[in-house]
DNA sequence: GCTAAAGTTGGGGAG
DNA sequence: TCTCCCCAACTTTAG
């Protein structure tokens, strides 16, 4: 029978904060005789996803504020950090605790909306009522795809369209004043110790993870886990987390009116460090530490008072928050499917180099990816550890991994250098490293910009390619970002400083650095070395237009039966991965996918398919389906071939369907 | 169904 | 130094 007086177990997540919570103020409302605050440590986050020191340390410094901040409400409560997955360990909390309400902030990341759904049914089960609040976007995700017919948010206008519908984003709720004090928090039933297997972050380690040793941590306090109980090394970034920081960032943040209503996105500069030229808010907002609500009225106010001239949406604040909704929104209504190009309808194939294995029985990426090029994979080996030879990308990596936060613009250069502007290697091996090394990462403003920068969805301006020379330039012509992140080349002069293999010898002499090698040595008889590029930027430039090109004229998308099969092949000119002109010409491939290359040649062959010409096999194969009218436009007389000029631009226009 | 304009954030030269 | 315009060229949206 449930108590005549609620007892609520409260479940931070996505919202480790006190203000403006929306759910905490669902959980208080029900004027408790107790409330637990509590924090499940999900193994999914210490095994699964890939999370680095820098990241960890954030979470510990969100939650030990949040601690400090609920004992400071309430002298006998504080946060309760169980050590084992929500899964397991709610349905045996709500009976150990006899609770009548679970409450929680929404959350629609894919995983979370799995467990969720588990964890609710089991309240159910148990008679304990479940109170779900949104509070972790401008709009609740769900409620912007409707609005938007049902669709995944593709773009800023649908996300301006779906919110006006829906109205003006909700007002910040106040601050409790006071938290009722915990139950009794005894435990008396089995800890279930989650799989370690796999581990995605065993390379993080220095030591055996033992977060999970006991229940309430080792002294049975339920204290918030050390970075050494995950036998994580200390973190490396200055960052640090935590709704008290949080606040006062963004009270620093609105005290500049100027700054805060004249704030363009483009035109801050990605290579300003110290202090950067962004809010740096991101960490706080994903970790719920800042609510973006609170942040969307504190600008609003501001511009509301503001008599100069503002910026607008979509670079202004207020877009940047809406850019957030969006790929909230697009994740929502595609779920697993929006973090990978496999089955996900909205994302373009292209055929990168290193692509994800993908795992049949349940067609998600498995995390591991094929070699199809042993140079394409040395090329990503040496952008992840910064040691392209082209000192603005490497400088960005090395601050990404160092920081755990580089400028949006920033990950726009590295993350188009990867892909379609240089290495042509897949979107998914970059969010990976993202994913791994950001303290801001969030699943699916990650995905969602990755798709972005590699033109696969959101943007198809793939002729706009980001130079690692000529954008830093922009606004660090003497490369003092180059030289702090890369202290090799801090002597080298102003007009090398971005391409520093242009150095004469002497130059490199009087600077102490020479060029050459390809990241492996660091120094060469006491002089510090500094790699040779590892392509002619230009070069690569040219051919992976060239590529992406083809790639949209083939028009094929991620949930393509053909890009799941393999078949997809037949339709590029060249039959492989990569922007490679002949079946072997580029970078070579292994045994693996040499095979797979033999077999659907043999197919095509059987098919007979290959009495068509390569215009005819598209058009049977790709446009089939789509409306009569464009087989006019598709005929070869007026088709212009691959390197012979401007596309015909009906082509690849219309959505190839499944 | 068509055309024109817009689309968060390119590069390069002219004025 | 800053702004404007062109370059070459994609999809989506507005009218």
């Amino acid at each position: 029978m449930a108590p005549a007086k609620p007892r609520v177990l409260y479940w931070f997540r996505t919202d480790l904060r006190l203000h403006d919570s929306p759910a905490l103020k669902a959980a208080l409302d029900l004027k408790p005789e107790c409330l637990y605050p509590i924090w499940c440590w999900d193994p999914h986050y210490v095994y699964r996803a890939r999370v680095g020191p820098n990241r960890w340390q954030y979470l510990l410094d969100c939650q030990s504020d949040l601690s400090a901040s609920i004992t400071k409400l309430n002298p006998k409560s504080k946060l309760l950090v169980l050590r084992e997955a929500p899964q397991t360990v709610l349905a045996k909390l709500l009976k150990a605790w006899n609770i009548s309400h679970l409450v929680f902030e929404k959350d629609t990341d894919a995983y979370a909306r799995e467990r969720d759904e588990h964890v609710i049914s089991q309240a159910k089960e148990a008679k304990v009522a479940v109170i779900v609040k949104m509070g972790r976007t401008l709009y609740d995700p769900d409620e912007l795809v409707k609005a938007n017919g049902g669709k995944p948010t593709m773009s800023i206008t649908q996300v301006q369209r779906a919110a006006e519908k829906l109205g003006e984003v909700t007002k910040p709720v106040p601050t409790p004043e006071s938290l009722p004090n915990p139950g009794d928090i005894s435990l008396d039933f089995e800890h279930t110790q989650p799989s370690p297997k796999p581990d995605f972050n065993d390379i993080q380690r220095d030591d055996k993870e033992t977060s999970y040793t006991h229940l309430a941590g080792p002294k049975g306090d339920f204290a918030v886990p050390t970075l050494s109980e995950l036998g994580l090394k200390p973190a490396t970034t200055q960052h640090r987390g935590g709704e008290t920081l949080a606040l006062r960032a963004l009270d620093e943040i609105i005290s500049n009116t100027t700054y805060t209503a004249t704030f363009s996105k483009p035109s801050t500069a990605p290579t300003a460090f110290d202090p950067q030229s962004t809010t740096l808010l991101s960490p706080h907002h994903h970790f719920g530490s800042l609510s973006v609500r609170l942040f969307y009225w504190r600008v609003k106010d501001i511009l509301r008072e503001y008599k100069g001239k503002q910026s607008t949406i979509p670079t202004n604040l207020v877009g940047q928050l809406l850019f957030r909704d969006m790929y909230f929104g697009a994740q929502a209504a595609l779920g697993y499917s929006f973090a990978q190009t496999s089955s996900n309808s909205h994302c373009r194939f292209v055929p990168w180099h290193l692509p994800s294995k993908v795992d049949p029985s349940n067609g998600l990426i498995t995390g591991h990816h094929h070699i199809d090029s042993p140079e394409a994979e040395s090329w990503f080996d040496r952008w992840k550890w910064g040691k392209t030879g082209f000192p603005w990308i490497d400088a960005l990596m090395r601050q990404l991994r160092q920081e755990g936060w580089i400028h949006h613009l920033g990950r726009h250069a590295v993350a188009c250098f990867l892909t379609r502007g240089g290495c042509y290697i897949d979107w998914e091996r970059g969010a990976e490293v993202f994913e791994e090394w950001l303290i801001d990462h969030e699943v699916s403003c990650n995905s969602g910009n990755w798709q972005w920068l590699s033109c696969t969805a959101f943007y198809s301006q793939f002729y706009r390619c980001y130079s690692p020379i000529a954008f830093p330039k922009k606004t660090d012509a003497k490369g003092y970002f180059v030289r702090h992140f890369c202290p090799e080349l801090k002597d080298f002069p102003d007009k090398f400083i971005y391409e520093p293999w242009k150095a004469p010898m002497a130059d490199q002499k009087k600077a102490g650095c020479l060029i050459k090698g390809d990241g492996q040595e660091t120094e060469e008889g006491g002089i510090r070395v500094y790699p040779k590029p590892m392509f002619d930027f230009n070069a690569r430039r040219t051919i992976c237009i060239d590529a992406i090109k083809s790639a949209y004229r083939v028009n094929l998308y991620g949930d393509n039966p053909r890009v799941k099969d393999g078949t997809w092949r037949e339709l590029f000119p060249d039959s492989a991965e990569g922007p490679t002109e002949g079946t072997s010409a580029e970078g070579g491939i292994n045994g693996e996918e040499a095979g797979k290359k033999t077999r659907l040649k043999r197919g095509e062959d059987a098919s007979g398919e290959m009495g068509l010409d390569q215009d005819e096999r598209e058009a049977a194969e790709v446009g089939g389906e789509t409306r009569g009218g464009d087989q006019e436009d598709r005929s070869p007389g007026k088709r212009k071939r691959k390197g012979q000029g401007t596309l015909d631009a009906h082509f690849g226009g219309k959505r190839a369907k499944k």
